[in-house]
DNA sequence: GCGCCGTAGACTGTAGACGAAAGACAATCA
DNA sequence: TGATTGTCTTTCGTCTACAGTCTACGGCGC
């Protein structure tokens, strides 16, 4: 047998670098998320070729795949433009979220296994972790990886898909204006955590959409000020 | 002014045939919905292109967009195959389809005007004159308008577009085995109705998770079997 | 006869080139 | 002086060509 004689992990799986396009759609996601690209802006085609070394066909395709996801949009004859949220917008991909979320939260209390909620308190700890040393960066990525999880275990995988996808919106954006609200946020989620423990689907989805819900105020209240 | 001497109507304005790609995107979808290509066929790129004669070029963004939205695979260096629809992951759809419509009953019932419940009365009198004449495809074709129209008087367009996304891939796995289930849709369809006339988010909710689980077990049933 | 290796074919991934549409600017005419 | 039109540049949409990779089949050794 081959594996007895190959360990795992001595296998360095040759790494072969995906296809160009998904490597050319990650630097143009990273590069818009981070507000590099600006909402509006227009991408020419060959520029970005130009500046990534690579040729049009992969950024085309890579720009495809970008507006169906909603993060350009793609006027005909006319290119590509990162696409620019409206306040309308923003409000109704808060209101999927709550309701993606909260969905998640109900199949997770109702299929958790008791080793997923061990992690999930653990990474409730890290979590509260960052806010204690007040780094803003470790918050906010423990936070997507908490909701992520709580995703992973609800068990369902378009659910997710749905959900990853409007929270990478939510969180583009939501960052500028709102990278506190720490400490309470980890509170809640030490109680959903509890809801999800005791197996209380009606609970969890309470917790759940309250806390989603207070994000959406909060984002409110910014949006006037 | 020009407008003064060109009747508005009178101005064909100039068909232009959109993007290729979109054309080509349109044409395999309606290829896999119809099953005229089979769940884990290998599309051949050139094949396609040739069959539809235009260039790989524009087969290529279609199928991207395919991949995307979860009608193909795309495994590297091999080629995109249709999707092959798992008991499991139908069942996920129909969940998934289940909450984003009793969400837009929600709020259909909450930001409804009085006309567009009139579109909705209108709908389902024509699907009740489908089913009583026994037109399966007129009453296919009835009940997609009738949920397409909650979804819009819903007015939360990020909703809708996961919602269509959703339903046809739902629609594409439980058409085969269940075109009936006509009457008994409609009179709940009626109660809806009613409850988005008096705003009673609640029992709209409610009508239609009950309506959408009603399809499920439906389709559960006929899977079974 | 069975299994392994090498080769050939096919298909995808990427690059480069050409034609066409849209927008900008300047020249012309009323 | 203002509007209009013609041209020019830029950029997209599409096509064709080439290189890399995977699969399948046939030959060779055991």
């Amino acid at each position: 047998m081959l594996s007895a004689g190959l360990p795992q992990g001595a296998v360095p799986r040759l790494e072969r670098p995906g296809p160009l396009r998904d490597r050319v759609y990650e630097a143009l996601l990273e590069l818009i998320t981070t507000r590099a690209l600006r909402p509006g802006q227009h991408l020419v085609e060959s520029e970005l070729a130009g500046h990534l070394g690579v040729s049009r066909q992969p950024v085309r395709e890579a720009l495809q795949r970008l507006n169906t996801e909603g993060w350009v949009d793609l006027r005909p004859a006319q290119g590509a433009f990162v696409h620019e949220p409206t306040e309308e917008e923003a409000d109704q991909l808060l209101t999927v979220r709550t309701l993606l979320e909260a969905e998640a939260a109900r199949l997770a209390a109702a299929n958790a296994s008791s080793a997923g909620i061990a992690v999930l308190e653990e990474l409730c700890e890290e979590g509260e972790r960052a806010v204690a040393a007040e780094d803003v960066d470790a918050t906010v990525a423990c936070n997507a990886r908490f909701h992520g999880k709580v995703m992973e275990l609800a068990g369902n995988a378009v659910l997710a898909e749905l959900a990853a996808q409007v929270d990478r919106r939510v969180r583009w954006y939501y960052t500028p204006i709102a990278r506190q609200r720490g400490r309470q946020s980890w509170i809640e989620h030490r109680k959903l955590i509890a809801a999800i423990t005791e197996r209380d689907e009606q609970a969890a989805t309470r917790l759940m959409r309250e806390h989603t819900e207070h994000t959406r105020r909060s984002y409110h209240a910014r949006a006037e000020s």
